[in-house]
DNA sequence: CAGTGAGCGAGCTTCCGCTTGACTT
C-alpha cells in the first residue's frame, strides 16, 4: 500500500520524503509536463480560444517513470507548488494520466518543514479550476501575443525576430531609458566646501548651504566665486547646533529581485550566475560529516514570509551570539507585496547554525559569498534596529551659512551583521563622518575653501540587476524568467550588455517604436498589471477565462489588422552596424549582419563584393601549436569554443577557456580545463610533450567521479545505439537515401532545406546544377509528381501574371478608382 | 570549419512559466 506524492522539485522530494517516511513514495515531475506544442499556435480562436495540450518534448523519460510510479501505488497527492503555475501543473497531471478523484487529491505546503508538511498531507482537496482556468488564460494569452506579433516582425522587419508580454516590455524600459539619456540637458551648478578647524585642531568640512534667507542654490561660478570672495579671510563661527537620534531598520529577506540585485552590486554576479550558484546551495552541499546538506531555502520566490522555526532559530542564535539588546523582543515579519503569488517562503539559509566561516571550506569561493550574503541579509532582518545619532550645524561666516552633518553609531543593531548596498556611489559618502566637539560660539579657521563645479547626471541605463527590479516593480515577469528574459533581449539583439549597462540596438529600437505605435496595448507598462488583475478575478471565479481572453482578443485582432494596412507593402530598415574590420577585398568596412547561423561579417558593397568572414573575438592567448592567436568561436549549435586564427592551416582548437597566464615550464598559454567526470579543474598547457598542470579546484570523490564516468558511457553507448538503428532504418528507404545523398551536396546542413530541393518548382542559378541532379535521383513516380507540380506552378504563374496585366490595363483607363491589388490579395 | 545578406524557392523562425541536467571535442 504505498501512496505516491508528486512534487516539482527533485531536492524538494527528498526533503519531503525524509519528513514522510517510508509508506510515501515522493517523485518530482520537474516543472510542467503538458503544455501548447512548439511548432504551431494550437489555439481554436474561432472555438472560444481551445487550446491543444501535448505532452512536453523531451519529458518522456520523466513522464514514463512517473506513469510507472502511479501504476505501483494506490492513491497519488498532487504536491505542487501552491500557485497559479503549480495548480495547473497538477491538472495538467491529472489529465496526463487520467487519475480519479477517489485515488487523487490535491495537497499544498506553504513552506518546507516537517510540521507544513504534515498538516498539508492531513487536508486534502480537490483541484481549484478557477486557479488552473486562470493559468490557462495567462498562457493562451502569451501565446496568442507571442505567435501573432513575432511573424508580424519576420514578415515587417527580419527573420527570427520574436515578441512577447514580457520580453517586448522589458526591451522598451531599456529603450525608453536611453531616450531619456539623450533627451537630457545637463544642469550646471556650483557646490563649496569649507574645510574648518576648531580651536584644539578638530578637522571637518562644511557645505555651502544658503544666507540668512535660507537655502540658496549656486547656478554658476560667478554666484559661487560670490559666495567665496565674501568668506575669505573672514571668520567662521558655529551657530545653530541640532541634535537628534536616527532609527535604521534591516532590510527584508532576499526573493530572487532583491538578491539577484544585491548579489550584482556587492559581488558583481549576473543575475544568471546568482541563481545558478543559489541552485548549487540549494540542492546541497556535501558537508563532511554532514553529509549532504540543502543550505538554502527555494532561490524563485516573490515572498517576504519566513517560516516561524526559522525565525525561532535566528532569536536564538542573536541573543546567543550578540546579546538580548540585538534582539528586538519578537520576529520581524514583513509583508509581502501584493502581485506575488506567495509560494515559497523568502530566500534565507535553511539551517542558521551553519555558519558561513565554518562551512566555507566545504564551498566554491562564489558559493560561500552568496551563502554569506544570505545568511547574513536573513541575520539581519530579525535583529534589532540601529541607532545613530546626527548632528547638523550651521557654520556661519559674513552672512553665509555653511552646514556640516555627521553621525555616530549609537546601537549597531542589525548593522554588526549586515547593511543593504546601493547603486548610488555618492549616497554614501554623503551619509557622513563624526564630527569633532565644538559648540554653538565657537570659533573657527577656514583652512580651504573650495568651489567646484558640477552638472546634473542623466539617469543611470539599466544592469541587468536593476532591470529586473524595474520589471518587478511593474509585475512584469515572474522569478524564474527574471534572468531568462533579459538573455533572450540580448540573444536577439535587442539589448547590448556593455561592462554592466544595457543599451539598446538600433534593431530594439526600432521593433519597440513599431510596437509603441501599432499595439500600444501589448508595449504598454501597464498591460500585464491590467492582466494581473483581471486573472485575480478569474481566480476568485467572477470572470469566466475565456471572456478575459474575448476583451483581450478583440482589440488585439483590431490593432494587428490595422497595423498590417498601416504597413501595407513596407518593410522597417535597420542600419547595420559598421565594425573597424576591413574587407580585404575591396577595403570597405565590414558590417555586422545577421544570418540563419548567426551573426557575421560582410562587406557593405553587397552583391558586387559578396566577401564574408565570421565574427571571432581574440582572447590573448597564443596557440600552443604555432603561436598564432586565439580566437574564440561559436559553433553551429551555439556552443563556445576556441580555435587558432590561422585554421585550417592550423588546426588546433579546444573547449578550453584561453587564459592571460603563461607556462612557468615552457611560457605557452594556459588553458583552464574542467573534467567532465570529476569536475576538477586546473589550468593546463597544451604545449604538446609538456605536461604542466596547476590545481584550481579539486574534484569529486573518485567514487563519485567513477560513479558520473559510468554514467556518461552508458549514455554515450544509448546514443550511438539509436544513431546505428537510425541509420539502419534509413537504408531501407532506398528512394529517400538516394535524394539525401544527392541534396546532401546541395550545401546547407539543415536536413529540411535538403529534402525541399529537388522539389522546388523554381530554382536559382546557384542550385540549378545541384536541382538538376537531385531531380534525376528521384524515382519514375517522384518524377512524375514533380512534373505535375512544376506544370501546375507555372500555370498559376501565368494566370497571375495575365491577372496583373489586365488590372494594370483597368487601372490605366480609370485613374480615379485607385484601388490597388496586392500580391497577397491576388494570391487568395 | 561552411554557410549566412535582396529578389527567387520551401520551410523555418516565435511566446511565458514551471523545472533540471544536457554536453559536440
Amino acid at each position: 500500500m504505498s501512496k505516491l506524492v508528486i512534487v516539482e522539485s527533485p531536492a524538494k522530494a527528498k526533503t519531503i520524503g525524509k519528513y514522510l517516511g517510508s509508506d510515501y513514495v515522493v517523485k518530482a515531475s520537474m516543472g510542467h509536463l503538458r503544455d501548447l506544442p512548439k511548432k504551431k499556435m494550437s489555439i481554436d480562436i474561432e472555438h472560444d480560444f481551445q487550446p491543444e495540450y501535448v505532452p512536453i518534448e523531451g519529458k518522456d523519460k520523466i513522464i514514463k517513470e512517473i506513469r510507472s510510479e502511479i501504476r505501483k501505488s494506490d492513491f497519488v497527492y498532487l504536491a505542487t507548488d501552491p500557485d497559479r503555475e503549480g495548480e495547473a501543473i497538477s491538472w495538467h497531471i491529472k489529465e496526463l494520466f487520467k487519475l480519479k478523484d477517489k485515488n487523487s487529491r490535491r495537497v499544498t505546503f506553504n513552506e518546507i518543514t516537517k510540521q507544513a508538511v504534515r498538516s498539508g498531507i492531513e487536508n486534502p482537496r480537490d483541484i481549484d479550476i478557477d486557479l488552473v482556468n486562470a493559468q490557462q488564460a495567462r498562457r493562451i494569452l502569451d501565446r496568442i501575443v507571442g505567435y501573432q506579433l513575432s511573424p508580424f516582425l519576420w514578415r515587417k522587419v527580419k527573420r527570427g525576430l520574436s515578441a512577447g508580454r514580457v520580453q517586448s516590455v522589458a526591451t522598451r524600459l531599456v529603450v525608453d531609458r536611453e531616450n531619456e539619456i539623450r533627451a537630457f540637458v545637463p544642469e550646471e551648478y556650483w557646490s563649496i566646501e569649507a574645510l574648518l578647524q576648531t580651536a584644539d585642531g578638530g578637522k571637518f568640512s562644511a557645505r555651502y548651504y544658503g544666507d540668512a534667507n535660507g537655502k540658496a542654490e549656486l547656478k554658476n561660478e560667478e554666484q559661487a566665486m560670490h559666495v567665496v570672495n565674501a568668506v575669505t579671510g573672514k571668520p567662521f563661527t558655529v551657530g545653530n547646533i541640532k541634535r537628534g537620534k536616527k532609527k535604521r531598520t534591516a532590510a527584508p529577506p532576499f526573493i530572487t529581485s532583491t538578491l539577484q540585485q544585491e548579489a550584482s552590486r556587492k559581488l558583481n554576479m549576473t543575475p544568471r550566475r546568482t541563481m545558478s550558484i543559489a541552485q548549487e546551495l540549494y540542492e546541497g552541499i556535501e558537508l563532511g560529516e554532514y553529509g549532504l546538506t540543502g543550505l538554502i531555502t527555494y532561490m524563485r520566490t516573490d515572498s517576504l514570509r519566513l517560516a516561524d522555526e526559522a525565525t525561532a532559530a535566528a532569536a536564538g542564535f542573536i541573543r546567543g551570539r550578540y546579546g538580548e539588546e540585538y534582539y528586538p523582543g519578537k520576529p520581524r515579519v514583513f509583508k509581502t507585496k501584493g502581485n506575488a503569488q506567495d509560494a515559497h517562503e523568502a530566500i534565507r539559509p535553511s539551517n542558521v547554525q551553519l555558519l558561513p566561516e565554518e562551512i566555507r571550506k566545504y564551498l566554491t569561493p562564489d558559493q560561500f559569498k552568496l551563502y554569506r550574503l544570505i545568511w547574513s541579509r536573513f541575520v539581519a532582518c530579525q535583529m534589532a534596529d540601529a541607532i545613530l545619532d546626527t548632528v547638523s550645524a550651521d557654520i556661519v561666516c559674513e552672512g553665509q551659512v555653511f552646514r556640516a552633518s555627521g553621525h555616530t553609531v549609537a546601537f549597531p543593531g542589525f548593522t554588526a551583521v549586515y547593511e543593504e548596498g546601493t547603486d548610488d556611489e555618492k549616497k554614501q559618502d554623503s551619509a557622513g563622518k563624526p564630527l569633532p566637539r565644538f559648540d554653538q560660539g565657537d570659533k573657527l579657521t577656514a583652512e580651504k575653501i573650495e568651489p567646484s563645479q558640477h552638472f546634473t547626471q542623466p539617469p543611470a541605463r539599466y544592469t541587468e540587476a536593476s532591470l529586473i527590479r524595474a520589471m518587478e516593480e511593474r509585475g512584469i515577469g515572474r522569478p524564474s524568467t527574471y534572468a531568462p528574459t533579459i538573455s533572450t533581449i540580448i540573444d536577439r539583439d535587442y539589448v547590448t550588455k556593455e561592462n554592466k549597462a544595457l543599451r539598446p540596438t538600433p534593431l530594439g529600437e526600432g521593433v519597440t517604436g513599431l510596437l509603441v505605435d501599432e499595439f500600444k496595448s501589448v508595449a504598454d507598462y501597464e498591460f500585464t498589471a491590467n492582466m494581473e488583475h483581471e486573472l485575480d478575478e478569474v481566480e476568485a471565479g467572477k470572470l469566466n477565462y475565456i471572456q478575459l481572453l474575448h476583451n483581450f482578443y478583440d482589440g488585439f485582432e483590431a490593432a494587428l489588422k490595422q497595423a498590417e494596412i498601416d504597413l501595407e507593402g513596407k518593410r522597417i530598415k535597420i542600419q547595420d552596424e559598421v565594425t573597424d574590420v576591413i574587407c580585404e577585398k575591396c577595403g570597405r568596412n565590414m558590417v555586422i549582419k545577421s544570418g540563419r547561423f548567426g551573426k557575421f561579417l560582410a562587406c557593405p558593397g553587397f552583391p558586387e563584393c559578396t566577401n564574408t568572414k565570421p565574427i571571432t573575438e581574440d582572447t590573448g592567448a597564443a596557440c600552443p601549436v604555432c603561436g598564432a592567436k586565439v580566437v574564440k568561436k561559436k559553433s553551429a549549435r551555439g556552443y563556445v569554443y576556441y580555435s587558432c586564427d590561422t585554421y585550417p592551416t592550423c588546426q588546433f582548437m579546444t573547449w578550453d577557456k584561453p587564459l592571460k597566464t603563461k607556462c612557468p615550464n615552457c611560457d605557452s598559454s594556459l588553458f583552464r580545463h574542467t573534467d567532465r567526470d570529476s569536475k576538477e579543474v586546473t589550468d593546463v598547457c597544451l604545449r604538446e610533450g609538456c605536461g604542466y598542470k596547476e590545481l584550481v579546484k579539486e574534484g569529486l570523490s573518485p567514487e563519485e567521479t567513477e560513479k558520473r564516468r559510468k554514467m556518461r558511457e552508458a549514455r554515450a553507448a544509448k546514443a550511438a545505439e539509436r544513431a546505428a538503428a537510425k541509420e539502419a532504418a534509413e537504408k531501407n528507404g532506398e528512394t529517400e537515401e538516394k535524394v539525401k545523398k544527392a541534396t546532401k551536396k546541395a550545401t546547407t546542413k539543415k536536413s529540411t532545406a535538403k529534402k525541399t530541393l529537388p522539389w522546388m518548382t523554381k530554382t536559382t542559378n546557384k542550385f540549378k546544377k545541384l536541382k538538376d541532379e537531385a531531380v534525376q535521383e528521384l524515382t519514375a513516380k517522384q518524377q512524375e509528381q514533380y512534373a505535375k507540380a512544376l506544370a501546375k506552378y507555372e500555370a498559376e504563374k501565368a494566370a497571375e501574371k495575365a491577372k496583373k496585366a489586365a488590372e494594370k490595363k483597368a487601372a490605366a483607363k480609370k485613374p480615379a478608382a485607385k484601388k490597388k491589388t496586392t500580391a497577397k490579395e491576388s494570391a487568395e
